[in-house]
DNA sequence: CTGAAAGCGCTTACAG
DNA sequence: CTGAAAGCGCTTACAG
């Protein structure tokens, strides 16, 4: 099976290789009847350019990396179709990469897929992308990068973010609406800096209402199901029980919400419990669970449109790189009137 | 910042470029202090070889590519990791590549696939791996690649996978060895050839135990949530209400276990409820969901190593590419004694 | 065991 | 608007 080159065409279309070149790289300064030869040839022949010739000749590579921490997570998966049919859509290609911090080999690995690579652009994840050394790798390989959802922005990066802290304000005045005024909050790992924002939110919220925190209500997790339980656990054998309880994202609620099942609670009659991010998990139960829609896969896609930019590489701290998308609050089952004395 | 090339490592060796791609690719005739002088050279450069040159030379791309219908289930996650780790360990990339079989296009993408980008090798996860019309595109393209759990064994594909018709026969000798006898069945979809042989296994343990199997109690699923919900509301209001549900993945069981919750009935006082898969679905529930243990990851790291086995290319057929890894029954909390009259 | 030459299939930089 | 030459950084095929 012979490969068809860009020989081919150009013997077929009577022109250059250049010219073939310049024909489906969409550059101008073609005559259009020389331009349709070449597209009648590529058709005929059916030729696909090699992607490493071109990557070898020019400098780019159209491959985009997606650097992320847990690559098996319901966020990750999300993340990862947004990013790919943008690609798609753009001739790139996407190369997962885990980071995986916790080997002590960790860096090498990074630089080792970039420069073999030659990657085109860096997308990176949530939550190490608040990790200065990691970033600090694309800053010193000048590859073009966006973060998502990081706690600051970087005029040498890209930043695609959703606004936790005034979900999360929502999301209790949501809770505040329904007459909760005792309600207890499931903080996230201090490792994600969404975490902070979403606590902050829920005490502005809370402050603004009049409404006092009770701190023996607010407990850590990890974002997992089982740190879910536990909390629930402990916050309903409060001898100050709550109302509702918000878990700042889905899996945790819905460890507290299988917890009031098995302690008998009805919910949302007798508890209230709303999530965050609107994952799987948040409508695999029942009641389906009251959540922040948060865009994943539109911030991936955003993130790969900055990054395939020419005018990002020149200058980056343009607000324009800078994007802030919309999140909604979903209304679902879970939560409701508060019913209690 | 100027790049290391193969030229630079050749020099401070004081070797030949050639020399240099002899130790870099581990070949043998090198004399062991000329190796040892080039490997110094590359580590004191810190030199990474440009994979586009080497794949333009050579005929590889050291790249594989990863064909799955719906990339943001929770089993693309456990496949495409096992994949990724395993890349990683022998140096490959992943480019994961969604198969959209419901758009007109699709063929061309998969074409533009495979030969722009050069892959050496595919996986092809199930469903799609059933999809003749797919497999022949990689079979006219001579590309090795490696079916996952397909229907049949083919001999010109690698295959990698598990016992599903076994594995269904044990769940249901473990549910009747508690006792029960009116064992309902919750049938995947059509398009999954894993569905029938699920089924198959079921049909025949209820056999071999002399059980007879309520056709009204088998039901038609398509793997989701969704649709465990409906068949166990359908399931529960039977006249003859089965004492076990025995749903063909765990979204599916999930729902059922919703629904019996919904219904009042205790899980596993009142209802057996078993599942498939061991998704995370499976362990965030309360009670935990019995599952059988399919071995994704590791199915996905098999087809790895299958397709960077230099032997493969040749003999295809060799039973030694046409693996069976092992499952597990996971017994958890939703199944348990027939406690019916 | 080691190396010089040629070439993979494109694009860049320069002419015209 | 179009093309001839050179080169990207490796590996293949061949010598020695």
């Amino acid at each position: 099976m012979k490969v068809v080159t860009i020989k081919d065409v150009a013997a077929r279309a009577g022109v250059s290789p250049k010219t073939v070149s310049r024909v489906i790289n969409g550059e101008d300064h073609v005559r259009a009847e020389v331009r349709e030869a070449v597209q009648r040839a590529v058709a005929e022949l059916d030729y696909r350019p090699n992607a490493f010739a071109r990557s070898l000749s020019s400098s780019r590579s159209y491959l985009l990396g997606l650097f992320i921490d847990d690559p098996v997570s319901g966020y990750a998966a999300d993340v990862q179709h947004g990013a790919l049919l943008r690609c798609r859509a753009r001739s790139y290609h996407l190369v997962v990469e885990p980071v995986e911090l916790s080997r002590p080999e960790w860096r090498e690995q990074i630089r080792g897929s970039i420069s073999s690579l030659k990657l085109d652009g860096a997308i990176i994840a949530p939550p190490v992308c608040d990790e200065p050394a990691l970033v600090d790798l694309f800053v010193g390989a000048a590859l073009p990068h966006v973060l998502m959802a990081p706690s600051v922005e970087a005029m040498t990066s890209g930043t695609v973010r959703m606004d936790d802290e005034r979900a999360a304000r929502e999301m209790t005045e949501h809770l505040l609406a329904f007459g909760h005024r005792h309600i207890a909050f499931v903080q996230g790992p201090v490792s994600h800096s969404a975490s902070a924002r979403r606590e902050a939110g829920f005490r502005a919220a809370m402050a603004a209402a009049g409404a006092a925190v009770d701190e023996r209500a607010v407990l850590r997790g990890d974002f997992t199901f089982r740190s879910g339980m536990e909390a629930g656990e402990r916050l309903l054998s409060l001898k100050k029980r709550p109302t509702a309880i918000f878990a700042s994202n889905d899996d945790m609620a819905l460890g507290v919400l299988i917890t009031a099942m098995k302690c008998g609670l009805a919910v949302p009659e007798q508890l209230s419990v709303s999530g965050f991010d609107d994952t799987a998990s948040s409508r695999a139960a029942w009641p389906q669970i009251t959540t922040i829609r948060q865009p994943k896969a539109e911030m991936a896609a955003a993130a790969v449109d900055i990054l395939t930019d020419p005018r990002f590489r020149r200058q980056m701290g343009d607000p324009e790189f800078h994007l802030l998308l919309p999140h909604a609050l979903i209304r679902r089952g879970s939560t409701g009137l508060c019913l209690a004395a």
